[in-house]
DNA sequence: TGTACATCAGTGAACGCGCGTTCACTGATGTAC
DNA sequence: TGTACATCAGTGAACGCGCGTTCACTGATGTAC
């Protein structure tokens, strides 16, 4: 932000992707310009070009990172999957919403954002890996169930995710949601422990 | 899209809120243009200021008719709550599932809009129509329980909230979602009613 | 039914603006000797 | 250690573009008589 020393940045490939994450989370993926993320890091609009193709170039590299570090995220906190399946589901969960509000950017990028890099090979392998690792969760989990009333871990895992994603959007991003953030990784917690009772996975109501 | 008869369009400001939702829904609410919107209606760029203070107020407008709509449909899909509340939960939840894929402009704009449109009574008036009737069939529903394992009806209310939200985002307007909105729409239904039957409301799986 | 006229709902040209991108340039850095 | 020079990573001016908005205008409509 403030007028560098020297004629060199140092650091700008960096600098203009941290730029893109402020403005897409302040304004959405489509409002983000490249001027002004180039203002931001202090430099002329030409400047960005030393770093990326274009416009787009950069909005890939932001979104690349931001899948690449969503599965690094959750493959480390699902980590050896112990002590016990709920427990490390718990994890999972809690990554997600911290991943969530931790990065809006990036999860904007991912979730909001309409591009067309969905296509991307890389984008899509990064974004199975997260997946698989919720799957292998759930399956842990629905091995404790006797097999005729096991239901499928591809929908369970759907399931879950879904509820994810719906407390972040709705609740966890929500500044007037009452309680915060807090009350919302709450709300994920008791909304899964109730599903997962009612595939008779845990006891009865461990809370409210 | 045609070009028109007369010199007057006969229509403008309807089809300039048609217009817009296209737009919205193609691309988002921030990449929206008056101007865009104007060709698409067949009128020149300044036409539009015959019908709105500008490009915001076409954009408040669009997403006050999206409120009413949806206010709307809840409550008549909800009706007098009957034959039971469990078939009336179904219906406000199909009602949800439907609105945000037959009318995809509206819902971007309501719930992907960061517009600080939000600060608008009337918007959140007709936000919280719609979030009443879901809380009045929810509370019907928990009446089944006995007074002391019954959860607060705007926890469960929130909970079911934001699994149609998330089921509707990640899965149902997703074109590459196996199965389609068919699909989507049995995943909210098994994921409500497994989350029910851990709140001890529904008998054992009545379906996969 | 016909005419005069006010009003309505368009047009098209113009404006200033910010954007993405290109280009010739130049200051800073690093390396060979 | 010092110097020459290639390379790197910036600048600033320029371009064409589409946008939002304004303005004087004009064609169409509706109403009074």
């Amino acid at each position: 932000m403030q007028p560098r020393q020297s004629y060199h940045h140092g650091n700008l490939r960096e600098a203009l992707v941290e730029a893109a994450l402020d403005l897409i989370e302040e304004r959405g993926p489509h409002a983000f310009t490249l001027a002004e993320a180039a203002r931001r890091a202090g430099v002329s609009a030409a400047a960005p070009y030393r770093h990326f193709k274009g416009r787009d170039d950069l909005l890939e590299e932001v979104a690349r990172l931001g899948y690449e570090a969503f599965a690094a995220r959750v493959v480390k906190a699902y980590g050896d999957g112990g002590p016990d399946p709920l427990a490390a589901l718990a994890r999972v969960g809690r990554a997600y919403f911290e991943f969530a509000l931790e990065h809006p950017g990036h999860y904007t990028v991912m979730y909001n954002g309409k591009l067309e890099i969905d296509e991307s090979a890389v984008l899509a392998a990064e974004s199975g890996r997260a997946f698989a690792v919720l799957l292998q969760a759930i399956a842990a989990l629905l091995d404790y169930l006797p097999e005729d009333q096991r239901p499928p871990a591809r929908l369970v895992a759907n399931h879950i995710w879904a509820m994810s994603h719906g407390i972040v959007e709705v609740f966890a991003r929500n500044p007037k949601f009452p309680g915060g953030v807090g009350a919302a990784l709450d709300m994920l917690n008791s909304c899964v422990l109730t599903y997962l009772r009612g595939l008779g996975l845990v006891g009865p109501r461990p809370q409210a």
